[in-house]
DNA sequence: TATATATAATAAGCGTGCTTACTATTCAAG
DNA sequence: CTTGAATAGTAAGCACGCTTATTATATATA
């Protein structure tokens, strides 16, 4: 029954998003951004100003996987911390102008990879891959809140 | 224009790698044994006695992430190196009793993440799916070997 | 006002990947 | 045998995720 090669599903997720991540890091390293930087420089092009708190939700990571990540892009100068006037623990994230300057560039080399990794996959197929990865995403995302049940039993198994 | 979320493919594959993952970690963490253990673990149990530079081939990483990934395991009881009578270079690699014995239960457990993750997806999609992800493994596998092309002039610089 | 709690960000340290550089050993030529 | 290249493994140090703990600030409440 497992012919259907279910079984190597983990695996295969896993190979294609680091072979992935690696082709993207390999035609970005010329900008010197970074795939998880890519991620992070998305949100904050959406929503300049806003803060590592808001982004770390946005990105579903820890508020301190933000702060090291900010640290490097504002390095690179891909970004700068501003403080907030109403609220001093905040810092606002905005982009600078090289990032919109590189911005529509890195767009589109993401978009070359997708297609590269696509190449003799079918539309209609192209569209079930993607229904069955958000299916995945949103079904491993529930688990994940439900984790947090407070045991009321001593008799689990 | 598309409509189709090919954009969001590289966030997608991200998110559900990250978050089965995570999943797995968290149900084996009574065991002590991470994902990057678990694929190297499968990889040892089907081949004993598997030399770590084969290894990283097999698990198509480095062999200095072989070696690390071998000394925790190493800490953690799960595999024993061993030398090689016939190439002092080489240490083959070997599963403990502790290793074997939890082997089937990891399995099921790995079996058990996929289909909670993969609820709601028919078993026409989930072909789909896999015959995707391995048509992108292969061409994304593609372009990383052909980077490789290296000059054959003997004319030394 | 004073205290308690919540929130934003960071610090320290670990796991797992990487690159670059090194040692030890084997093998191929001379 | 000697030299040199190839191979197996490791060391050092970085990127990016994590957990746990801490600091600074804001807000709620006694």
């Amino acid at each position: 029954m497992v012919s259907d090669g279910i079984d190597r599903l983990g695996f295969l997720i896993h190979d294609v998003q680091r072979l992935m991540r690696k082709r993207f890091e390999t035609r970005a390293s010329g900008l010197g951004l970074s795939s998880a930087q890519w991620r992070l420089m998305v949100r904050v092009a959406k929503e300049e100003g806003v803060t590592q708190a808001r982004l770390a939700e946005l990105l579903e990571i820890e508020p301190i996987s933000v702060s090291r990540l900010v640290d490097r892009m504002e390095e690179g100068g891909w970004i700068e911390r501003r403080a907030d006037a109403a609220d001093r623990r905040v810092r606002m994230i905005f982009p600078t102008a090289k990032a919109s300057a590189a911005y529509a560039e890195v767009k589109s080399l993401a978009g070359e990879v997708y297609e590269e990794s696509l190449v003799g996959v079918s539309p209609e197929d192209r569209r079930v891959l993607i229904r069955a990865l958000d299916a995945m995403a949103q079904n491993l995302a529930d688990g994940d809140t439900s984790e947090k049940v407070e045991p009321t039993k001593g008799a689990a198994a």
